[in-house]
DNA sequence: ATATATTTGCAATATTTTTGCATTTACTCT
DNA sequence: AGAGTAAATGCAAAAATATTGCAAATATAT
């Protein structure tokens, strides 16, 4: 049984026709009937109607669980902002931290909105085809890379920023590289390696002399430090796989006088703000969260116009590179 | 009009019948009618009906309007956690950047959300009152403080989290102290400002001999800094405001040639990750997001049940304070 | 105390949604 | 290809829900 005014009618004492006339009303009044009333809808759930013609909204619901750190900030800024002057509202979803009930609110989350971005590492192929099967033809996107995605994509080119870091080093004379990993269960993770070995492949006097498995935090950063202190290597390009790991890594080295960009240069992937307030600052490649949020909300309202079947498109957002004292010396 | 099913009948050319049983329908069958049927709902905004009884939430709307950096992050993610295991769902809601339509933003949400929290600093009392005046009584509250607060005020102990750096300046050793202002229009800058002092004016002995106007950017901190350096002070304890001014601070400081803690000794407030990060390690302020989406969601059910007028009472979330390297030399 | 405006409930009316039933369409199995 | 079966659809009736005219009750102003 949905809510109707009886429900309300019944839990305020008032009769229906009151109830109706307070609800329907243009202006608020603010009397005492008139905010039992209104407080009695809230509770019950009574369904504010959207208007027809006037200016109805797509909402997009932007879903995802993992949720500190500056990076999360920046995607929900890119959304919002790219949400100004378009058809479409924004709506932030949260799910559940555990991932046994994922699939099920995604396809919940579907019911109340016009389209849904997910960014979710934790998602599996599998989830995927069972959320697809879930909601139907319905305008959903990934914002996440995947190596066989089963949805349609719309992500940064991670793979060209692991490119063009090594390019850059190169460009820098080294010939030795470094390269910290995140997650492997990660495809931006593996995609910006990827990226990164393959120019180093490309030329036969590039090497890559070291790598470590990490896990994108700050502290596994300091855990490859400890690694890489081992070898003695030096005159070494390192990618950190992203700006945490490039910190504790820093840190650490630092803290047992290594000097940078002397004694090693080293690049991240996000361009914190923090690469700014570090010392040495932090050559990192750019993402435009912007131009995220603009490709995907022009994505799904594509979708839910022509109502077509989505066939695991990939859109992929070009990154930069900022170029700091991490990797070039002062002048 | 609101949107019925005729509208949705309409658009698909299919009977409104037809349009009843695919919408009403316990499981999706993903037809290609019915998926014609809810794209054109989604669409068009036909309500999806809340159902009585079953697993029904309060939405309480988060409502922010500035968006970058880490501090939101955990402001989000303190209320999401908050938010698992009560009767209340978050609904995070973005306004305007302009201040104008800002009031009648948070009026238009009032209708769609059971209750609201604003963290909006740039609000004046006078918008405070306006759209006290707009949603009559309702649960709102606000997660700043204020000087004079016109409706109920859910927000961090500001003036003690000054305060107990001052106090912790004090055991360190430290007569003289330095203190670096946030934006004077806000009023938890202030706050924390009028604690820090309090008590130095506490103590005779205690004296405050240097003090900048900032903006809790980095880059204030830094001019900060240029600012201290022509005073020629030194065995001095000095107070950021937050953690930004202090990381402009002292990364101008150090390139400078001073050294922390032994040159002075500097404390910040948020306690930012950034604040392990970077060397020395930052002293600061610590504020659990998790307690103040804690109290303001209890805050805003009792609201909604009792129905009673708000007073503008204030409830006040205590801080801590994470003593680091930037105060207490390593042992 | 009286006049006037506002709010409310009842009942009638209008609108919207659901459902029984016949028909059409899609699909399966010879 | 054609018969048989299941599912989907439209029509129209029925049910549910929402709105409104009107008179009584209540509040407010004079």
């Amino acid at each position: 049984m949905r809510v109707t005014l009886k429900h309300i009618s019944d839990d305020t004492g008032l009769s229906v026709a009151t109830v109706s006339r307070a609800l329907r009303r243009r202006e608020r009044r603010h009397t005492p009937n008139e905010e039992k009333i209104y407080a009695s809808a809230r509770i019950l759930g009574y369904p504010f109607f959207a208007n027809t013609g006037e200016n109805w909204q797509l909402s997009i619901a932007l879903v995802m669980k993992l949720f500190e750190g500056e990076f999360y900030s920046s995607l929900l800024n890119g959304f919002y902002e790219a949400s100004e002057g378009t058809d479409s509202k924004i709506v932030f979803s949260h799910v559940a931290k555990q991932d046994d009930d994922l699939v099920d609110d995604i396809i919940n989350l579907s019911k109340k909105h016009s389209g849904v971005c997910l960014f979710l590492p934790s998602m599996t192929n599998n989830d995927y085809l069972k959320i697809k099967e879930g909601v139907g033809q319905y305008p959903i996107i990934s914002l996440l890379p995947a190596k066989n995605p089963k949805i349609d994509t719309v992500c940064f080119d991670s793979y060209r920023g692991g490119y063009m870091l090594a390019k850059h080093f190169q460009e820098q004379g080294y010939k030795k590289f470094g390269f910290i990993a995140g997650p492997s269960e990660r495809a931006d993770a593996i995609f910006r390696k990827n990226g990164f070995l393959n120019h180093i492949h490309e030329f036969d006097d590039l090497e890559l002399a070291w790598s470590f498995e990490g896990d994108f935090t700050s502290s596994s950063g300091k855990t490859a430090f400890e690694d890489f202190k081992d070898t003695g290597l030096n005159d070494i390009a390192i990618f950190g796989g992203n700006d945490y790991s490039c910190f504790g890594f820093m840190k650490a080295a630092i803290k047992s006088g290594y000097k940078v960009p002397d004694d090693f240069i080293i690049g991240g992937y996000d361009n914190l703000s923090f690469c700014e307030t570090f010392s040495p600052e932090l050559t990192s490649i750019t993402t435009d969260f912007h131009e995220l949020g603009k490709k995907s909300i022009r994505t799904i309202e594509n979708m839910v116009e022509e109502n077509m079947e989505s066939v695991g498109q990939i859109s992929m957002i070009p990154v930069g590179i900022k170029v700091r004292n991490s990797t070039v010396p002062k002048n």
